[in-house]
DNA sequence: GGGTTTCGCTACTCCAAGTATCGATACCGA
DNA sequence: TCGGTATCGATACTTGGAGTAGCGAAACCC
């Protein structure tokens, strides 16, 4: 979402397919040397691809990070209508995401170290302000930034609440997670 | 205790008790400014001091940060004479003094920001290595050492476990985070 | 006053984020 | 096939913070 650009196409060079080599550089990157030591200059390197080009198509390392957890966990399948009842259904689907063995077990460690980049924080700290909350209210017949929204709040969440441990959820922990934010998203949030 | 000495003053000039004035300093810029924006030049200029005095008391922005937080905490007053108990009490009491309203209060703030940093990170993730565990147990018979081994330990899980909040805890909450420090404690830790 | 130790100052090194520039490419439409 | 246009790659920056080196200036003891 917090893209550089996203022009419609048409004269000139297009924008080869590189999201998906950066974002598994990015990956590979972050895991095997977490957070800090992923550099974007390692990770365009591991990417095959310049360090100018990453940051043609992302703000900053932080939106970088972001994106690549937005894609790894794939689209949101939304339930309900009302906003109480999508963020408890995406709480759900992030932390059931995050406790599986194969992709969320990967990125447990990916949050731990994500979330340590204060400018990162700020980054996700932002969806938590009222504006924001608004908008995702006003956003619920835009399917496309309505789950875009969402899936921020609830990423930004889970990191809030459990990015430190980078232990998997237990089933039962879901439920206190819901409750949790949603006690958070009523209250006025300071930061 | 990352000091980067601790010589018996004899003849020379004596360190100055800059000590007080490093702590107040750095408390107050990191509350201001977030522990990234409480640079080691902010700190050094809001003490009056150089910035090469205080590298040469402490080994690293991280090392001063937890020097200052064990500073503001104080004495940890010790019950029980096992590991489990000592580290029961001084849970609970580390718990009970980051939700007090006054020090607490504050540092619930600078603990948050302090986490951030990878290398203040992975110095207080050391503390959980079995050499620390086992010195912890040895040094049992050394006031100042078992007291700033405990401390660590505290602090450190502390901050694993409720730092991404900054949230004061509950009374209820005591129990539980005991429970999980031990458990933690008594499992080989990865990181 | 001499010996010793610490302080302050200036000027570094190192490293990562992010930017600027510009030539090289790759595609579109005519 | 040839412009026009937009993106890519490479190199070389700028910025800013952590940590270090070296040296003269205190400040203390004897």
């Amino acid at each position: 979402m917090p893209r550089a650009s996203t022009p419609a196409r048409r004269p000139g060079r297009p924008r080869a397919s590189i999201d998906a080599a950066v974002f598994a550089a990015t990956l590979n990157t972050v895991r095997e040397l977490g957070y800090a030591g992923a550099t974007m200059d390692r990770i365009a390197a591991a990417a095959g691809v310049a360090k100018t080009t990453i940051y043609r198509r992302w703000l900053s390392k932080g939106a970088l990070i972001v994106d690549c957890l937005l894609d790894a966990f794939g689209p949101l399948p939304l339930e309900g209508d009302d906003r109480e009842a999508i963020l408890s259904s995406a709480i759900r689907w992030g932390a059931a995401k995050i406790g599986e063995p194969g992709v969320g077990a990967a990125f447990a460690g990916v949050f731990t170290d994500a979330v340590n980049d204060p400018a990162l924080r700020r980054l996700l700290a932002e969806r938590f302000q009222a504006p924001y909350l608004r908008a995702l209210k006003e956003a619920v017949d835009e399917p496309e930034r309505r789950l875009l929204f969402v899936i921020d709040v609830v990423v930004g969440t889970l990191l809030h609440r459990m990015g430190m441990t980078g232990a998997p959820m237990a089933e039962a922990d879901v439920d206190d997670l819901v409750e949790m934010v949603t006690r958070e998203l009523r209250a006025p949030h300071p930061e």
